[in-house]
Order: C-alpha cells, then sequence, then structure tokens
DNA sequence: TCAGCGCAAGACATCGTTCTCAAGCTCGTA
DNA sequence: TACGAGCTTGAGAACGATGTCTTGCGCTGA
C-alpha cells in the first residue's frame, strides 16, 4: 500500500527551481535586505509556484521557538464554560497575536493526566510562553514552569504574590469595581441592597464583594447576599426566591449583565418598575446590557484590553524582557437602570 | 545585560556525562533493544541527573511528528462555553490521548484572523493531525486540511457527506436520541407535550426535535416548542412562561438534564408533580440527573466515548490508516421522572 | 590460530530551516 | 592596471534529536 503522499516541498526545491542555494533561498523568503530584487522576486516566485509553506519543525529548530503560546487552563473547563467573560478574554489574546507570528492554543489541564502531560510538553519546550488565565497558588504546573523560566504571563492576582520575579501578572481590579458599583448606589440614595452574584468560590466574586461592603456597610446585609449561575435564567431564579421572601429592599448588585437582565425581568413581572422603584447595575458590560429595558448601568471590566496587555506581556518576555505586573482599571458605564 | 539563562541540557551533555556517545544516549533513553543493561542504566542515571528531557523542536524534526493534536473550534467560543457538552467530549480526547504521548490542544478559528493563523499553521505541519468538534460545509479551513492531506477527524456529521474520502467522521445519532425519549413518553400514555430545547440554531437540537416529531406528531405542537438556554435557570425560566399560558400539557422534553432540573423546579413550586402528573426527560446523563428529585430519565449521548473514538481514529490516521465513519449509538437511561 | 558470528557502541548522515563566514563580482578611484 | 569597498551569493555549520552503517570486541568452533 504505497501512500501517494505528495510530501510537501521543502526550501531546497524552491531553491533549486529559482536555480539558487537554500542560503538565498532562505534570505529571499524572510526579506533579508542583503539580496537583489531581481533574484528576490524570482525565488518567492519559485516559492508561490510549488505552493511553499517553510515546514514549523525545521523552523522551530533553528530560530528555537516554535511560535505556539499555550494558554492554559487548569480549572476544569466546564467551569470555564460556564463563565462568559473568558471568551471575550481569550478574543483579547488570540487579537493581539494575531498580529504577530504567533498562535495561541487552550490547553486544558485540570485531571492530573492532563497535567501531566501539559508538564512534559512544558519541559519539552514545545510552547514559547504560557499565558495561565487560572492561576492558583501552590499549583505544580507554575512551579514547572518557575523551574524551567518560561516566559509566563499569569491572569488574576495570586495570594501573598508569589513568584512575582519570575513571572508577569495582570489582572483587573475586582475590588475597585465592587467600589464604583457600590458608591453609584449610595449615590443614587439607595440604602437597602440585594447582591446576586455569581458561585461562591470565584475569586472575582469574592473581591466585588468586599468592594460592595467597603462602600454600603450594614446596607447590604449578610442575608441579602444570593451566589447562583452566570446567566440569565440564573438572575431571573434568583430574584423570584427573594421577592418570594417579601424583604424590603430598593437596590440590586448583579455578578454580570445576564443575571441583571433576569433579575429585571423578574421584577418587571412582579410589577417593580426599574429604575423608578429598584435600582439595577450589572458587571461586564456585556452586550446584553444595552440590550436591556432600561438600558443597563453596569461596570466595565476591559476583558479584551487584558488579553492584549497578557498577549504582549508574553511576547516581550519571550524576546527577553523581565516579568511585569499591571493593573487594569474598572470603569463605570452610566446608563438607565439606577 | 546578560541572562542567566540556564539552557536547557541536550542530549549531548547526558552523553558526556555517561561517557558514551550521543547514539548511545538516544538509544538508552528509547529503550532500544541493542543496548546494554548496564549502559541503559548509566545513561538514565545520567540524564535524570542533569534533568534531561528531550527538546521538542529537535525531536519533531528527526521523527517528522510534533506530538500535538489540535482540536479545531470554528464557531465563537462563546457559543462552545454555553454549550455544556462540549466538555465532556473534550474530556474524552484528552483521556484517551492521555495514554499516548500526544498533545490535544484547543485552536479557536472564528475570526477571519484566527483562520488565517490557524491556516498558516496548518500548512506549516504545527499540527499532527486536526479533530473539528464543529466542522461546517465549505469551511475554508477543512479545504485546507484535505489538500494538504492533515489526517482529519470530523465531530459531527456534514450534509451530503463531502469529503467522506480524505477525512474521518465520528458522530452521535441526535436524532435517534429524539425518538427514543419521544417514544417512552408515548409509552407512558403522554399525549400533549412541551419541548423545551437549546438554541434554535444548534444543530443537534434541530436533528432532535426531529425525532420527537417523527414519533409524536401532532402531540408536539409548534407552539409547544421553546427554544432557550442549557441551563438550570434557563429551563426555570422557560417552564414559568408556559405555566402562564395556561395550556395543557403532561409532558416536557428538555434539550438538556440541566434545563430539565429547572423545569421541575418550577413544577414543583407550581404545585405540580413529576412524574404523577407531569413527566419530564432531560437529555445528556449530566450527573445532575441523578441528584434531580424524582431522578431524572434521560437520553445518554456517548460524548466521551465519541471523544475517545475521534482520538483514536486521529491517532489511527496519524499512523497511516484510512479515514472511516463511526456513528455513536444514544441510549435511554430510565429513572423516576417518567 | 583464525575465520565467523553476535552483540554493543561509535561515526556519520538525516530531518528542514537559519545563520555565519568567506568568496566572487562589479565598480570607482588612484 | 590594480586595488579596496560594497554588493550579492554560496558553502557549510548550526539547531537537537533519531536512524543507518560500520567498527571493535569477545567468543565459539574447525
Amino acid at each position: 500500500m504505497t501512500q501517494p503522499v505528495r510530501t510537501a516541498p521543502t526550501l531546497a526545491e524552491v531553491a533549486a527551481a529559482a536555480g539558487v542555494s537554500r542560503s538565498t533561498a532562505s534570505r529571499a523568503l524572510n526579506d533579508s535586505p542583503r539580496i537583489s530584487e531581481e533574484t528576490k522576486r524570482r525565488v518567492r516566485a519559485a516559492a508561490k509556484e510549488v505552493n511553499f509553506v517553510p515546514n514549523a519543525r525545521g523552523r522551530a529548530l533553528a530560530v528555537g521557538r516554535t511560535e505556539i503560546i499555550a494558554v492554559l487552563v487548569t480549572e476544569p473547563l466546564s467551569e470555564l464554560f460556564s463563565d462568559p467573560t473568558y471568551s471575550e478574554f481569550l478574543s483579547g489574546i488570540t487579537e493581539e497575536l494575531s498580529e504577530s507570528s504567533y498562535l495561541p492554543v487552550i490547553l486544558q489541564a485540570s485531571s492530573t493526566h492532563e497535567r501531566n502531560r501539559a508538564r512534559e510538553h512544558f519541559e519539552r519546550r514545545s510552547f514559547d510562553a504560557v499565558i495561565d488565565v487560572s492561576p492558583y497558588k501552590g499549583s505544580e504546573l507554575l512551579e514547572v514552569l518557575r523551574e524551567l523560566r518560561v516566559p509566563t504571563v499569569l491572569c488574576g492576582q495570586l495570594e501573598g504574590h508569589p513568584y512575582r520575579d519570575v513571572f508577569s501578572t495582570v489582572y483587573s481590579d475586582d475590588e475597585e469595581g465592587g467600589r464604583f458599583a457600590a458608591l453609584a448606589m449610595k449615590e443614587r440614595g439607595r440604602k437597602d441592597i440585594v447582591a446576586v452574584l455569581g458561585p461562591q468560590d470565584n475569586p472575582a466574586v469574592v473581591d466585588r464583594l468586599r468592594g460592595y461592603r467597603a462602600v454600603l456597610g450594614e446596607d447590604l446585609p449578610d442575608a441579602n447576599v444570593i451566589y447562583t449561575g452566570w446567566n440569565n435564567g440564573d438572575g431571573y431564579q434568583a430574584m423570584h426566591q427573594i421577592l418570594a421572601r417579601e424583604i424590603a429592599f430598593d437596590g440590586v448588585l448583579c455578578g454580570s449583565d445576564r443575571i441583571a437582565a433576569g433579575v429585571i425581568t423578574a421584577l418587571n413581572e412582579a410589577g417593580l418598575s426599574v429604575p423608578a422603584d429598584i435600582s439595577v447595575v450589572g458587571f461586564d458590560d456585556h452586550e446584553i446590557a444595552t440590550r436591556c429595558v432600561p438600558a443597563l448601568t453596569t461596570v466595565r471590566q476591559p476583558l479584551r484590553e487584558e488579553g492584549h496587555m497578557a498577549a504582549n506581556i508574553a511576547l516581550d518576555m519571550i524576546k527577553g524582557a523581565e516579568p511585569t505586573t499591571s493593573v487594569m482599571h474598572m470603569q463605570l458605564i452610566q446608563r438607565d437602570s439606577l
């Protein structure tokens, strides 16, 4: 069974077709200045002729880079799936890298098996850099990356800032975001606040709540804090349950815009008007925020920009830059629901 | 600024440390039979001593493989994120590959930028195989993969089965699943059925609905078909709206187990008993199905097995196997909600 | 004693690029 | 005419592993 596998054309074939040496062909294709326009043109024509694309394996060995950046996801994918914010963050990364020749790939490492395989490929230097989307303290993989000196960017603050000297960090200040939202409530004169947040073990949720509390104090009692999922329906369900309790409240702080959308639906169904009776503030500045009636006042976490930043830092570190830490700032987006 | 970068140990260093040639060192580490136990031991000790791990780039060039398999996601990540089934499928893939030395990476290719970058890396042969999670007809990337003869596995049926001769295909029969669920309703004697499905443009949703209809006909009127998200809260909200309509129904077919869980909560709150008054059937056999009260009768799509299958086929194709098509079968899981 | 065998290990080529170095060519100037 | 400067180009080494061929060695048996 002889496969008719037409093996990919190599640089040598291009060189032969153009009547030059491999070195010259390489230079011509890489736009080296030390080459005449004439041969450059000829080589390129030949390359196009035979459909030449430089082989990643040969190239990687020669230049010492694979041009692949791993986006490491250590939490179970399903959790990542349920958190809508990630996709925009990831878009930010790919957007930024699309300008370069680097390719981001998502590397799942939640099971032990997966972590071992990942570790192995880190050791083999299969990737030029790693962006850890959800780093946690004491992660074995981080330990490995540190030892191997693989350029690494952590997205999110690590408690006690370990590794600050070896890894770069990018995060946006969730507590600040919480303060912004709470402050808006306070300035509006709202005194009895309810919070419908995401999952309780989510670190962003914890930080935002701290921000709420710093501003509102007793105006946000423990009993009024509800943890749920991130979606529309979750907000709807949670608000239903709050209404069933028949407590008095005049403001709802939401963990996501989708939650807020569900909350508003439930409030309207109960005959309550937003913002006349109740003020609602979301989080994320998801596109649903503008489609809500009334349009949603929300806190914008610069996810896409965070992605850009992480990608850029990774590229810089590949070029040898020192690790840095950058904090992105939240922003209150004023609309009509307050 | 001289970086104190302790460059990774190479095979030559191991060889030197063990007092043998590079070839011998290579053989010792790769468990070649043509090597004495004594030197094998010595070389391995030396390798451990200097923390040697074979460099992926050199190895890839020599063996002609990168040992990386791309899991291609052509739809926007956010869609993938909102569909809980993917994570189990992906787990299936990684599980299977964890036995081999291959590493799966997720490759997002929804924007044009991303597709171009992906295309480039396909051409450069950065990956040994590709598993396309959501293939669609006329995809430019599939065209590229076909031309390059990159081993490719499609997960999901392509209309008209193009590329059947070059690509392998794995899919599970959603229409069959729909029939199983509907048949169970019918045998239970339910006549007025409501369907709470996932997003309307999801192909699996379309196929399942076709299966429902094939069995139920007029017992599932158009007006009783509701499209929503995949989550708990979505089912809850949808069922609330159905109850508000005050139509008569005695069975609910759900697009996912999480939807079903929300549906059951809403029914109970409305004073309806499952399964005495209303029968509910889910989809996916998610772990939530057993935690429901009553435990959920559901349709199991062998997602994990599909992942195993896709990974195995990919490995086989890398070794030169011909493309194949395999259909996975659905299964009705009988519990107490019917 | 020496041909012949089997085994372990070394020498060298190979994979497909890039990069360094040196050589060839043209041209202008002394 | 000759020589150095400035281009362009080719030969060959590198990158770090694997695979093939060959050699060296000890042993057996005629």
